[in-house]
DNA sequence: TAGATTGTTAATCGATTAACAATC
DNA sequence: TAGATTGTTAATCGATTAACAATC
């Protein structure tokens, strides 16, 4: 089929699936492991890749791998395999990386210079824009080189930057005002570090890291009869 | 049932649970969820509590928080619900956070330092005793008031220390080499924020923690008429 | 052509939800 | 007793895996 046509039938699938097809979170999660796997091997000379090596590189099972793109059209060709950069432009496009996306993050604490500190960001193609807190000894400071803002200014200064996304980063008692703050900022989808639930109101989206959590887990299985 | 019976009928449970009954993964996800909402209301004085509760401060569906508990004994009473203190102290036990559980972190650069400055860890009752890196201008100095050791001495400390769990925040490119050490040295269970995937003999447990990952999953969920 | 590998369908597996008898 | 709420079974839902025809 020709090239072009394959290109607008994909953008046209792309951007009816969210509300139709529903693709299954799992199948997002991977789909970020193939673009950090991808984005590694970009810069190898490596060319083409088939679902086996994905399986071996990942410890993702190679059909699970394919029924995974099958969500989004048809990326490789049967015999040969992906070709890389052409897989990681698509995948890019898909989770809409490929540009450069604006982050705010509230919570100039520790945790919050660590991730404004974290060089991976660039390379993925997030920038943090701006920083906000309401401690008043951080206000008009920086961290690291971005303006810390106070976080009373935060609709106003999000009415010219316009960004969707937000690291959360506050103590998890502030960490639900914060958030509805957000919302009422335009912000669309919120990375919450705070160990604690948040409510968010319908169309926005939150996701939740926990480190404690993740612990709490692990330490499961942990044998219990040792120590 | 004489709650002394009750009890070691629990524990047998428990104790021969890992390894047959299978509890499924999610369900021990959320149980860290529980852990951690019945913690904060341990404080407060809230003595009993009904699965509708949870399911209004956690968002998990209450036949949810019924079926997860439910692999594990019985906990509530038929029209009175759950003591909280008792809840806790059982779901503690369960997920082994009972007692404090020491940690050793390897990588003391931004992101370990942000993770021992982070009082929540000794509230859950995690503790890092030690911290390991490569870096010569870090060995022999501390990270907060933990000592850095050179990671070459990793397996030969932990021979006396003995801890089981381990928390990984080196650069990607480091961290197969730095996971096949700790697993030399008898750690059992790894928590890893690095973002790349580890190769672990069977036996011993990763999870990822990818601040990246999850940014670029939010990603996708963007209008993308809009920008 | 023969061998490799895709995309997709159907079968399997596992997790969530609903419903309700048992119990306080 | 009547109302509330559990623990568990059965029904539903959704995701993973296997298998294979189509294709390079």
């Amino acid at each position: 089929m020709d090239p072009f046509i394959q290109l607008v039938i994909e953008a046209w699938r792309i951007f009816r699936m969210p509300k139709e097809t529903k693709v299954p979170l799992p199948t997002l999660e991977r789909l970020a492991t193939y673009f950090r796997y991808l984005s590694e091997l970009a810069s190898s000379d490596v060319e083409t890749i088939s679902s086996a090596h994905i399986e071996e590189a990942t410890g993702i099972r190679a059909a699970q791998f394919r029924k995974d793109l099958s969500y989004f059209g048809e990326f490789g060709r049967p015999g040969i395999g992906y070709g890389v950069r052409d897989l990681l432009r698509r995948i890019a496009r898909i989770l809409k990386v490929e540009k450069e996306q604006p982050v705010i993050l509230i919570g100039a604490g520790n945790l919050g210079s660590a991730l404004v500190g974290y060089s991976g960001l660039r390379k993925y193609n997030f920038n943090i824009v701006a920083v906000f807190d309401s401690n008043p000894n951080k206000i008009g400071y920086k961290l690291w080189d971005r303006d810390i803002y106070d976080i009373e200014r935060l609709k106003e200064i999000n009415e010219s930057l316009g960004v969707k996304i937000a690291v959360v980063t506050v103590p998890a008692a502030n960490a639900q005002n914060v958030v509805d703050r957000l919302v009422e900022s335009g912000i669309k989808v919120i990375l919450n570090f705070a160990p604690t639930t948040l409510k968010v109101p319908e169309g926005v989206m939150v996701r939740h890291v926990c480190f404690i959590q993740e612990l709490t887990v692990l330490s499961f299985f942990l044998d219990s009869d040792e120590v």
